[in-house]
RNA sequence: GUGGGUGUAGCUCAGUUGGUUAGAGUGCCGGGUUGUGGCCCCGGAGGCCGAGGGUUCAAAUCCCUUCACUCACCCCA
């Protein structure tokens, strides 16, 4: 019979995997706690309506790759495809808003995307995502980037690319997109055809486009800071002075736009060279109007999404080996007898919270020594019908390659004892 | 949705003028004298060569179809 295999693009994490995905989470856990972060989570479905509002009718991500049904004929679902809308959403419905003015929100967990799956990019794929809910401080800007750099810096990343760029506000943003419209409609024949078609859809996405002749266009096209106006230029001005006070290096990168509608202001995203055309580790940025969009308040936000899958494919092998512990403890054993007295044992301290591993099969010293080092055992306990008759167990180091006798009775005690 | 690449042992891969029982490394199991790991040596298990069809005396190898995986475009984390 055949075997039924997982869903396209829906992967399994098998370990050692999840031993790096315990350390990116653990580490999230208490970088961000230290930062005044507090988790929250949410649900994996959502009413479809709620990111058509929030993300935008006319992205990518909305118009082809959710995935959407209706619930029993009537309620149209939709299995998340970001965080953001969704912590806005119980934001909102729980009117966080009104017990503190600032809100620091993260949580951990799948996205879903039905793109064409390749490196880096799955359909179902994991977020870390935080969110800083009320007043635009620039200030809080430079504080969530260099929170998210310390992340990174301790999971042992390196050669991290942060640029940095301004998307304007609503009063500033329309000009923009007047003068880069009015700059590509008289080049026309010189983009290629998903440029003419983003000039209908989203011109500012032209700026990303790979095709050499496009990038030649853009590269005399007028640029996006150009165009802020004073208090936009003021915001962002402040945001790299608060990021140069931590030292922390940035790019000025004016042509990167991002594919969600509701950034303002702020955006950033971290690349690397490691992960092939998947290149960003993270992507963020302000939005000023998404909470009033979603029926709210007007508080503004900011936040960013990690790739978990691209996160831990960055991990240097050396950081992910170190992950990896033995037992502190081997039992071989020789006979019924030790076979019982060990069992016994063996469950006793690992209820003591010790990892003891042990073979039941019976089967000779040498390949149970051929187990424990395979193991990384930190010690061999060896426990054969002479031990036993004598009373007594011999505590092998399997560094160092010595061995002593303990006797039975001070065997649980002498265990614990090498656990500190 | 569009294009390229690849499917042979658990894993990484060899294997073309088509020709016996399909190989290596690694991993797994066992052994190298009677109860001691790493190095070394020996042995063993494990594959309808992705699936289906065709050509041929003969197909892992040639042809067709299909499926899966993968990389890239698009887009994004």
């Amino acid at each position: 019979m055949e075997i039924i295999t997982a869903v396209k693009g829906f992967k399994d994490i098998l370990p050692p995997e999840t031993d790096k995905w315990r350390h990116i989470e653990a580490t999230a856990h208490e970088v961000f706690c230290a930062f005044g972060f507090r988790e929250i989570r949410i649900p994996l479905l959502e009413k479809t309506e709620l990111f058509c509002r929030g993300i935008g009718e006319s992205t990518d991500i909305v118009e082809k790759e959710m995935y959407t049904f209706l619930d029993r004929g009537e309620e149209s679902l939709t299995l998340r495809p970001e965080a953001t809308a969704s912590i806005i959403r119980a934001y909102l419905e729980h009117t966080l808003h009104a017990a503190e003015t600032v809100t620091k929100l993260y949580t951990i967990g799948p996205m879903f995307r039905r793109e064409r799956p390749q490196k880096g990019r799955y359909r179902q794929f994991h977020q870390i995502d935080t969110e800083i809910l009320g007043p635009d401080d620039p200030r809080t800007d430079a504080e969530l980037i260099l929170m998210l750099l310390h992340f990174l810096n301790k999971l042992g990343l390196r050669k991290l690319n942060l640029e940095i760029n301004s998307l304007g506000c609503a009063a500033c943003r329309p000009a923009f997109r007047e003068a880069i419209l009015s700059y590509l409609r008289g080049r026309e024949e010189e983009l290629c055809g998903d440029c003419l078609r983003r000039l209908e859809t989203n011109p500012l996405r032209v700026f990303d486009c790979k095709v050499e002749t496009c990038a030649a266009i853009i590269s005399q096209a007028p640029l996006l800071p150009d165009f802020l106006c004073a208090g936009c230029r003021d915001h962002f001005e402040k945001v790299q002075a608060s990021l140069r006070l931590f030292n922390l290096p940035f790019h000025l990168n004016a042509k990167m736009v991002r594919g969600l509608d509701y950034y303002t202001r702020t955006t950033f995203e971290v690349t690397t060279e490691f992960l092939g055309a998947q290149n960003a580790v993270v992507g963020g940025g302000r939005y000023d109007h998404l909470v009033r969009d979603l029926g709210g308040p007007d508080i503004s936000g900011i936040g960013f999404a990690i790739g978990v899958e691209r996160l831990a494919a960055m991990i240097p092998k050396a950081d992910a080996d170190a992950l990896l512990q033995g037992p502190l403890l081997f039992i071989a054993t020789l006979g019924e007898a030790a076979l019982e007295k060990a069992f016994f044992l063996c469950n006793g301290l690992r209820m003591k919270g010790i990892r003891v591993e042990m073979d039941h099969a019976g089967r000779s010293l040498k390949s149970q020594m051929k187990r424990a080092d395979k193991l990384k055992s930190a010690y061999t306990l060896i426990l054969g019908e002479r031990e036993i008759a004598e009373n007594k167990a011999l505590l092998r180091n399997m560094l160092s390659s010595t061995q002593t006798e303990v006797g039975l009775d001070r065997l649980e005690e002498t265990i614990t004892e090498l656990a500190r």
